[in-house]
DNA sequence: CACCTTCTCCTCATTTTTGAGGATGCGGAC
DNA sequence: GTCCGCATCCTCAAAAATGAGGAGAAGGTG
């Protein structure tokens, strides 16, 4: 790719450039960069989404789109979606036109009954991909009276692309080291690697706190026996050979 | 700011915003930018610091410049540097010229003796700060058969840099997370907050690994009465109660 | 030198934890 | 209904850890 940049396209990378650097929260600069896009290839719509169940990812982000319409898509539009499918083959920046031609998409569904009513008819999608899977995507529309996206257009959101995947992975590995050190997601992993039963976990959750069979005894008002009771299968079940070890596995980042 | 960008310059700086979102290693990201700021910027030496006594940081790192000129800095020069010091508090990207007039620094030992023997002429310095003090800096240089530099290069270095800082903010907090929960410094930390002594740091390593106190005897090679006598001291110098409770705070990522 | 800290080891008593046997009642699955 | 898993409680014994009292040797400091 060899294209120059006007001053304001300059800015605006730039601006896009600290934007990566500086926002932490995928969800936040996902919106972000599709400000700053919209603003930078000159179109209407911005859509955001990532297909992974995980964590704290909460779906979709937009801009300039009607809610009710994108509920319609979350509920039913998605499973009828003719173009994504395709535009992930791609691994890179793709026009619509490059996917599928404008005839056929002009007779489905997707386009007639969910895009058109937005105003949505020029598109463009980039889905950044790593080694775990889909990181999240971007897609920018124009309105059908504007010029369709040209391949210098395409050059730019694949350039952004390919930073905003390495910046969103990054913050992906980052949630996840996360959630590996918060302490009651490890227990209940650990719980349920070893088979626990519901009240075997209620025990190991306060002796990972340290506390002796008397006082998990009192907090989940049970006798100590019953407290010794249940250690005793956990001992069986993890084959660990004392409450110090099992302290330590519990406690221990790394499994 | 508002300057176009030639398609060379276009390219070198989606490299940028790619290597800042995808290297998670300050020294890595500070050589691979000081490289690409040298083809963007058309500058013949590169050099960047960090100042802090901070872990992993190993200090400076550089491009085309003479090993034993740059010991030679920081083993002397750099405590008489009649520009550094200024160009820190600018805040911005910066030129030689802008902090001290070319006759007083022509000069000066630190141009002549140091410099001027490396071939380095025209500079500028960009220093990244944040609330937690210097983040590092970039200093680029031509020598003096080329063109000096012009507000143009300051304002590309000043965005690039202010990218480049925050990035660097980010790896470092990062990297202090990590240190958080590394077990030994850890272990080491809580040792020394509470005044223990060799020996007993000795156990409390092998205690936070769940050990019982005759395997402690053993990999120490003392009594198992020894242990208990350490064991002693080191529940009263640190109040806990319990060996289970020692383990739990020794290895708490929070303290 | 005397004084201090540290490391080493000891005893005795007490508490806590582990390991091994049980028993009872409750609720869901076959 | 019977069987099984689960939660609840029990006893008895051995092992481990805690708390309190020491003592001796080595090393450095005022």
């Amino acid at each position: 790719m060899l294209t120059t940049l006007s001053g304001r396209e300059t800015n605006l990378l730039f601006a896009i450039m600290e934007d990566m650097a500086a926002i932490r929260d995928a969800r936040k600069l996902r919106t972000q960069i599709g400000e700053r896009l919209l603003d930078l290839l000159e179109a209407d719509y911005f859509a955001s989404y990532v297909w992974t169940k995980s964590d704290g990812d909460t779906g979709g982000v937009y801009l300039n789109m009607d809610e009710s319409n994108l509920a319609a898509y979350e509920s039913h539009y998605q499973y009828c979606d003719p173009i994504t499918p395709r535009f992930r083959m791609c691994q890179r920046a793709a026009h619509v036109e490059q996917v599928i031609s404008r005839e056929q998409f002009d007779r489905t569904e997707f386009y007639n009954d969910f895009l058109a009513r937005d105003g949505l008819y020029h598109g463009m999608n980039y889905h950044a991909y790593s080694a775990s899977g889909h990181l999240g995507d971007l897609r920018i529309w124009r309105s059908g009276n504007r010029e369709t996206f040209q391949e210098r257009d395409l050059e730019l959101l694949d350039a952004i692309g390919a930073a905003f995947g390495k910046a969103l992975g990054n913050l992906r590995s980052d949630a996840e080291k996360l959630r590996d050190t918060d302490p009651r997601i490890r227990v209940a992993n650990w719980a349920s690697q070893h088979g626990l039963t519901a009240r075997e976990r209620d025990v190991i959750c306060l002796l990972a706190e340290g506390r002796r069979d008397r006082e998990i005894a009192t907090v989940l008002g049970v006798s100590v026996t019953t407290v010794r009771s249940h250690l005793k299968s956990i001992f069986q079940k993890s084959g660990a050979s004392s409450r110090a070890n099992l302290i330590v596995s519990l406690n221990a980042p790394v499994q």
